[in-house]
DNA sequence: TTGAAAGCGGTACCAT
DNA sequence: ATGGTACCGCTTTCAA
């Protein structure tokens, strides 16, 4: 503690080099000890002394000049460029995160911001991670993909609306919640449907796909498909509110179960009846939607588990050489309860 | 691409060397062009040769070897124990992640799964991070955060209810908010006050101090203060609201409004007046909150932006002797609406 | 203008 | 049972 004077606070970080000297050991030996490296036997009296040494000096290994040795890592990238898309997927993301964690892997959250494509790819490659697991927030092509692989990825995996060539793609599309939704209206009844549109930017990325989805349901049925743009506010909600008669629905989707919450209340306020005169339905299937009356109708969205796409990643990076597995990665169902 | 056979599947990564000798040039050559070195001159035709050599190559390079060299990295490290406590730190912890990321940093965020303060410190510490922000999911000690600057760390930022001896710590104490809530209902007349504490586990991170704080507030009025243990499902919500009136509560702090919407409607269907029997406030100010009837009364956090601490990390790691400002952190405030 | 070489902090092979 | 040493990929003097 108080050996050597002003080292309090430009004390540099102590090296296996240090610990060995300390020790009046090889760093060969330091790092037989510390890693209990079985092909080799150490008396027990130095390895008290080399423990003693690392213990009184503060040593702690340098993983990045260990992985740099070992030529891999540990490292599970995880590019994302939003805020929040949804809870669902927030939670979903995090236990993903755990999951991961629990197998020993480092988990790096990369917000890939503003880079695009192959030069996101790039500056990933350049943490040489063991996997990427891109959960669609950029897209990756093929050439990305391969720009991976060969900077040492063992497992590229992608969830997104499309396969990805070269990579364990796991289609999810985001499609399905929109065509599901318009299909429970169009069965009860409804012809004019209202698709809400979030204006809060990162909710784009699934909100245009649910409007396709939603539309080719309708087209298929001679219904028809109006997309509305909402911000998630109450001022938002009751201006959309105040024109509504004009609109000629008899039915809304409104993105997720939060702003169909949101825009189920403004209308109710206007006077218009739910679901009398206007159907309403939601997604993500939040416990809160439970709550209002009427209760939201909404669609169930059942996600892989965080858990299980862990297990993939791991898997993969165990034996890349395996073929992906088909996952149900997404069931969409629609419940019915009273706004619909 | 076809000139040597089998280098499809096994093609080691490509280093500076390779980069050097196709080029025909040296690898302390690569590096200058490489980094636009503007300390030494390089020919154009050179510098052409390089970059071609490289991009033909898909030269990519490696990162961990680059800090390695120089000693420090650029990497944030936030250690993470929760799955989700509530959106709004949720948001808070977006938010931040999005920051640092335009400041230049790479977040790496570390489950500290199963590791107590300083083992925990000491993982940390193998990354050698020039940064550490500890939401105070994980306690860390003096010892800890000294371990970390002797590691190379430059910041040490904890945010939580008490300082840290050696850190830049941001108090943001939790009791706060259960005070300002039962502050809020006592000045309404409330006497017997229920807090919601919620069973999932991750809560209890929070919800320990906010009864806490509670019940400083009430004890110095001589109001009563009841721990109601709740899951987050309609069921356990009906459990409790059945046997409400036995408990003899005319108010209730439901932790956030999460709950305290589910509570409140299952008061409600249980026959029970909100808030002429039983006031309900619950917290974070939920836009979700005010779509009920009547509307929830809430405690608003006005919680740091993430885009603030960001800045703050910047400049400690930039300039670690500077004495940390006071922040103010935290502002709560109590939101009548009409629960309450 | 360019190259040779020394290291950054570990690990593991090969001697002793 | 240990120590010497080469090497992982990159940066950066110092010389030429």
């Amino acid at each position: 503690m108080s050996q050597t004077p002003k080292q309090s606070a430009e004390r540099p970080v102590p090296t296996s080099a240090d610990v060995a000297r300390l020790a009046g050991v090889s760093r060969a030996t330091v790092s037989y000890v510390l890693n209990n490296t079985s092909a080799v036997r150490i008396s027990e009296p130095t390895r008290r002394r080399v423990r003693e040494a690392a213990e009184e000096l503060g040593y702690v290994p340098h993983a990045a000049a260990r992985s740099l040795r070992a030529g891999h890592t540990r490292m599970v990238l995880l590019p994302t460029a939003h805020v929040s898309v949804s809870p669902l997927y927030n939670r979903f993301f995090n236990e993903l995160q755990w999951a991961l964690r629990r197998l020993d892997y480092t988990v790096v959250q990369y917000g890939s911001l503003g880079l695009e494509g192959d030069e996101a790819a790039r500056a990933w490659a350049e943490l040489r991670p063991v996997a990427v697991v891109s959960l669609g927030e950029v897209a990756l092509t093929s050439q990305g993909v391969d720009l991976l692989k060969r900077s040492g990825a063992k497992a590229v995996i992608t969830l997104g609306p499309e396969r990805v060539e070269g990579a364990h793609s796991l289609v999810m599309d985001q499609r399905e919640i929109g065509g599901c939704a318009a299909t429970h209206l169009i069965g009860r009844g409804c012809r004019n449907i209202g698709v809400v549109m979030p204006e809060e930017p990162g909710r784009k990325l699934f909100s245009q796909p649910r409007l396709v989805g939603a539309t080719e349901a309708a087209t298929r049925t001679g219904a028809r498909i109006e997309p509305l743009s909402l911000a998630y506010d109450e001022a938002s909600a009751g201006a959309l509110a105040a024109r509504w008669r004009q609109l000629g629905l008899d039915a809304v989707y409104a993105y997720n179960d939060e702003y169909a919450m949101l825009l189920m209340r403004a209308l109710q306020d206007a006077g218009i009846e739910v679901p009398r005169e206007t159907a309403v339905v939601g997604a993500d299937d939040l416990l809160l939607g439970r709550l209002l009356r009427p209760r939201l109708s909404t669609v169930q969205i059942d996600l892989v588990t965080g858990q299980r796409l862990a297990e993939l990643v791991d898997r993969v990076v165990r034996d890349p050489g395996a073929e992906p597995e088909r996952h149900d990665l997404m069931v969409t169902r629609a419940v019915h309860r009273e706004s619909s």
